[in-house]
DNA sequence: CGACCAGTTGAGGTGGTTCAAACTTAGTGG
DNA sequence: CCACTAAGTTTGAACCACCTCAACTGGTCG
């Protein structure tokens, strides 16, 4: 049940101030949720992946615009639907509930880093989330620096020479612009100041 | 149904770090949630009113401490009775998804404000959100100015001196210095960037 | 080959922090 | 009623992390 829908890489599914009738699912891909001020600095709020949910249950204005990092599909629901649908199948409300409270953690836990941690400590945090589990040492960036630094509330300039800093204390290697290979997960994991588990996406 | 509990102003409820197996509901007072990093830097992450809901549905350790701002009552359940009910009662399910939905919001507008906001646009947001939707020009700080600081991610210092810029911009008035009035809650309201309804809590 | 785009590197400016001192206010006890 | 204290706040000066602006580099695609 629902819509499918194909979304291009770049292009925005949610309008940051549009009161959208429907809520979407994503099906695959990744998809960006970020605000711009009045002035046009950009802030990435979260990322959303396969499974995630899109939209709101309410119908006020949403916050932030959702676009397509990569070819995304979605599935679309009428909000009403949507709604009923988690009232009546309590095993469909309960995960959406998780999965929000798994989302809310992230956000705090994010926020205490962009409140407080310097640039190379969120730089540092994005490598060690972008290595996540995998045992492999060898990893691409999933994100441009742009969008790095729109993640981290920082300039991309200011990430570039993190990076490279972080590059020279040999905690990672950069074989080409777009390939990590991490040298030191533990020495990372430090300067992230992780608390165990304290991946933001 | 569940255990009442009466808490000090000042008291920890759940600390950073633990894995809790009860989980509370507010019944009254004030909450707040808070991280702090390994070197002492402390960020509010949000403030919990009567109504909301404390702790974690899975049993990970919690990133984040809830301190009592003032003398607040809880009630405690043990979480696995909590989630039994969520799960069969869907009315309650809903309220409490509705509620982690708009708390998701809320963290999320903060934190484009922490994220890219200056430091006067942060403490305008911080006057805004005071004010809420009363009708009433004079209000009293609700929160010393150590913890407007934890929560807008600047220093004490910062903080004061904005509140004196925007008081001699003539946008408040400040009788005593726990007292606010404001005069001018246009220009307040733009400096803080408010799109409609950016309320962080 | 040449144009273009993302990334890197450099130099200088600035907003917010840090450190330190003065001030205010409420509480306490002589 | 007046020190005296302690906690919170304000103010000042110097510093530094990050931003801004600008030039340069190295790939990629026509």
């Amino acid at each position: 049940m629902g819509r499918r829908r194909a979304i291009a890489k770049g292009q925005t599914i949610l309008w940051q101030g549009e009161t959208a009738s429907a809520v979407a699912n994503v099906l695959s891909g990744t998809v960006k949720l970020s605000a711009t001020t009045a002035d046009g600095r950009e802030q990435i709020l979260g990322i959303v992946g396969a499974g995630g949910f899109i939209g709101r249950i309410d119908d006020k204005a949403s916050a932030f615009s959702a676009i397509a990092l990569n070819p995304v599909e979605i599935c679309l629901f009428p909000r009403s639907a949507f709604v009923a649908m988690a009232e009546h199948h309590p095993e469909v409300g309960a995960a959406l509930l998780e999965r929000a409270l798994a989302d809310l953690d992230r956000a705090r836990r994010w926020l205490l880093m962009i409140g407080r941690g310097t640039a190379i400590e969120r730089v540092a945090a994005l490598l060690v989330d972008f290595a996540g589990e995998s045992t492999s040492t060898r990893h691409a960036f999933p994100l441009s620096r742009g969008q790095m630094a729109d993640l981290a509330g920082l300039t991309i300039e200011t990430v570039s020479r993190q990076l490279g800093k972080i590059k020279s204390a040999g905690l990672i290697a950069m074989p080409s612009r777009d390939i990590f290979e991490i040298r030191d997960m533990e020495t990372l994991r430090a300067i992230a100041g992780e608390q165990p588990g304290n991946r933001p996406h």
